[in-house]
DNA sequence: TCCTAAACGAGACGGTACGTCTAGTCTTGCT
DNA sequence: AGCAAGACTAGACGTACCGTCTCGTTTAGGA
């Protein structure tokens, strides 16, 4: 009869000791050398005791990358989106690729692509956060007719991040990711309002 | 003197038969469940067969999606790039989230990650061949007028290629993945040529 | 920080099994065709348990058969130092020839010819103790004058175990070795009091 | 429809090879060690070339053996037996423990004691040719008178041979083996001639 | 002297077992 | 009671050899 461990006995002191050697570990082995019974081990802690709390090494991860990435999915508002877009999509791009979060991202991203719960997980504390702010700021480009109104917002969330996105996950090099940030500005020219669009 | 095994005694049965089990079982299991002695077993090879031509399972499966992918990765030309594009970006978003090949896909791509070997392997085979086809594409269409000549076009097959996988790989969801053709003329009107720049 | 498993945690109902499965295994399949997989399969056991506690399938025989054996190595006391011997390596031929010990003792005793450390405990745990016990007898028969006494009872314990085993390893057959208790007879003519030695 | 290799088209080239590179690894790298590939490849020669003449690597090392051996299995004849014996268990022992031989021996030994055929092809090749050399010198004793003619040559056979065996086979080391050889005179004591016995 | 059948070298093959590694569970004190 | 520690069952890993099976290539005897 074991019961879920929704305790409040939960001990933070194991907690940030396993985060912590889980992202240490994830950046001094990489993801794929990863092991719980190393980041046990590191921790000075039980197997059992991850196990109670995390599915899977790459749920340990996600969470250790959640807060070294903070909550803080705020998005630039200078008023002008095109410079707030490139300068949004440059900070995430250095953070994927050169940030001390691009080896956990990377091997997450990996494990979740055959792990839909993992891929949920992420998408819901990382992901989604972050497209709704995205998605704010466009708002109110659009109010401002920055934007054209007829395209949804989502949709050109997916516009603007995808090439960054796209161009990590297929292997482009870290030179091209760096670079992505350029590509918003061809986007944004088919995002403007038609000029007289009769 | 171990030479590596170059040799033309190599079995084409054997090898034959541990692609299709790799490609059966990969669909059956999923890639994550999917071993080494399974994908031997059921193909009635001895392991170190396997490991004598090919490095990871990973491995196994890229060679395995390859050839039944075919090697044709020809783009439309009917002299209409937006139809074209539309074309070719529906029958990639059909493969990748309801056809043979995409759990293997899935698979690889989350495997690759962590796996620069097989990243390379995967671009070299596949990616790229694709990539150059598109592009030769985007040049007659460059040549046509019918888009900018001021951007690359290995930058405008980034932008017309990234939404799709971008929500592929960041677990949009089937449906999402499959729209996304739709997105092709929002990028293209970026991508016109200036009407009348002066 | 490894320690060697030196622990009191250790499974007893795992140690039994694998003792147990070790031996039905070598009666039923010999000692050639035994392996370790096999043993932990039949056990229920899994293979690092059997590593974590024995060197090589030799030891887990070996102390298999110890156990099945019994620590009683006693020497029957009669008084008549003829008659113990005779009933004492008739029993020893007994045991190695048709004996439930016979298959396991082949095995380990051709094993421990190329592995120093199984010889080794085999003296330790088996050998010694049965000596020890026959050089005590010795001792007192030599006290009661029925043997000389300047030959030294180790030499003479020698003598007489040599010819079983000898014809035993040698491949002598089955019948030999359990005639050996007839030489005995000769080998004691020459360990009697010489009768008028002055 | 497989014919046995009873050919004269055998390769005296391949066999030599064989033999001197059995020889030579298992003096180098001890019997358990020896594989039957590292045999092949330090000959030169391919794997079904030795299959094809033996069944083991155990049948290779013994025929490596014999020729190291040489076929002398000459017996001492000095008149003297007890003399003969001494020094004919001398040279054996010598053989056993720092001979050329020794590492062969215990490995084909220990080898024969799991595989019938082996140690019947060892009985045969060489056991049982020096048993025979020694009942004849023990028979022309008897004739002599100098030995009792009520003990059957081949039971003496077993009495002087078996002490320097037992030493050597369970592990009483290279010492105890080499003293083996002073046993022979309380041995011998034994079957003497009965003085006048009425 | 050539022919031809075999033995030969080479080494890939289907397998088995190895000994190791990690997963995830269970057990045993300790705090 | 939750923890650390770590032994446990389970099973895949990648490797080493096994013994068999092609492959051409010598090579030696009989035609």
């Amino acid at each position: 009869m074991i019961s879920d461990p929704n305790s409040e006995r939960r001990s933070e002191r194991a907690r940030r000791a396993i985060l912590d050697a889980a992202f240490d570990l994830v950046n001094r082995k990489g993801f794929a050398k990863l092991t719980i019974e190393a980041i046990a081990a590191q921790a000075g802690v039980g197997k059992p005791t991850i196990y109670r709390w995390w599915r899977s090494k790459g749920a340990v991860v996600l969470e250790a990358m959640r807060e070294e990435l903070g909550d803080d999915f705020r998005f630039p508002d200078t008023g002008d989106i095109a410079a707030d877009l490139a300068t949004q999509i440059t900070a995430v791009s250095q953070r994927l690729v050169t940030g001390r979060i691009s080896e956990a991202y990377k091997g997450v991203m990996g494990e979740a692509q055959n792990d839909p719960e993992l891929m949920k997980a992420f998408r819901e504390t990382i992901l989604e956060p972050s497209i709704a702010e995205c998605r704010a700021r466009l708002e109110s480009a659009v109010a401002a007719g920055q934007l054209r109104s007829d395209v949804p917002t989502d949709v050109m969330v997916d516009l603007f991040y995808a090439p960054i996105h796209y161009r990590h996950f297929l292997g482009f090099g870290e030179d091209a990711v760096r670079r992505s940030a350029e590509l918003v500005q061809d986007v944004l020219l088919g995002l403007r309002p038609r000029p007289e669009a009769e």
